[in-house]
DNA sequence: CTCACATCCTGGATGC
DNA sequence: TGCATCCAGGATGTGA
């Protein structure tokens, strides 16, 4: 669920707290989330410095003084919970604050020393689909998660040329490639179904048969509901943290994505749902083509 | 090479 | 009420 978006806004969220600090101490609460953590997890983690927050499609990622990046991945329900707000920026403060001890799904606690005194990040994961990892920071883009990785959506890599490249030849539905990270970066199933109602696309549509103009709309869509959706996180965020302290996703109105048999905000007809590849797809079939 | 599908995980919703 | 089943879904591995 944290898509591309989802995770800009928790980067967003944790750069303050986060960038500059010094990592006093980790604690894992047990020795795996999806996988196990890296052969010496926290020695290697702990005295560094956290240099910059980055974000790479929906990994986060923590690039250390030591010359390694710490890796995160939120899977499906991942959180992060601050326990103190280190910004005087008033409108960001809602972001921050104390939430409840959740012993069964907080499993990784960051102690930080930042200039404002020591803070308490929490990651929590109800699902266990996340994942940490540790890498060298200088062969980041050749690590196992990042090879493969197609352009950064809103990244001047992501042009109309290296679109439809990627689709060329495919005979898979166009929603099936849209969710192949190496065909473009961060995009899942609620963000695929949105652009895909935005380019007024068939997600049935086969991939190779988008091309040229239809291509270029698709590639403007998913910019656009990806920008749009972080856009709304800034502004979402303050009331979601405000209801359970979590840096996590957020919720945002949607056009396609969980409507189905609701009219089409553009033509009227009721959304359908079908399923691909085994996930829930919601599209409309009159505009849709 | 491309593609479809099962797998991991847990809690909320639904069905009987 | 209680129990079983389904469903959400990103990345990965397997087999066709």
């Amino acid at each position: 669920m944290p898509e591309l978006p989802e995770v800009e806004t928790v980067r967003r969220g944790l750069a303050p707290v986060f960038e500059g600090a010094r990592v006093r101490r980790i604690e894992t609460r047990r020795p795996d989330l999806r996988f196990p953590f890296p052969e010496a997890f926290v020695n290697r983690l702990e005295g560094a410095t956290v240099v910059t927050m980055g974000r790479r499609g929906k990994y986060l990622l923590a690039a250390l003084s030591s010359g390694e990046t710490l890796i995160m991945h939120l899977g499906m329900t991942g959180r992060f919970t601050v326990d103190s707000n280190p910004i005087s920026d008033a409108r960001l403060a809602a972001f921050y604050f104390a939430a409840p001890p959740d012993p069964r799904h907080d499993h990784v606690i960051f102690e930080l020393e930042t200039p404002s005194g020591m803070i308490r990040a929490t990651y929590n994961d109800v699902r266990r689909f996340g994942f940490m990892d540790l890498a060298s920071t200088s062969s980041l883009a050749a690590s196992a998660h990042f090879a493969g990785m197609g352009p950064e959506p809103l990244s001047d890599d992501f042009t109309d040329a290296a679109f439809n490249a990627a689709l060329i030849g495919r005979r898979t539905p166009i929603k099936a490639a849209l969710l192949d990270q190496s065909v473009v970066a961060g995009v899942g199933n609620i963000y695929a179904c949105e652009a895909l109602w935005r380019a007024r696309i068939s997600p049935r549509r086969e991939a190779a048969s988008v091309a040229g103009k239809r291509a270029a709309r698709l590639r403007l869509a998913v910019c656009e509901v990806l920008s749009e959706a972080i856009e709304a996180g800034g502004s979402t965020l303050r009331d979601f943290a405000a209801s359970d302290g979590a840096l996590g996703y957020f919720q945002h109105r949607f056009n396609a994505y969980d409507r189905a048999g609701e009219p089409c905000a553009a033509c009227g007809a009721p959304l359908k749902r079908i399923v691909q590849s085994g996930r829930s797809t919601f599209y409309c079939g009159t505009c849709q083509r």
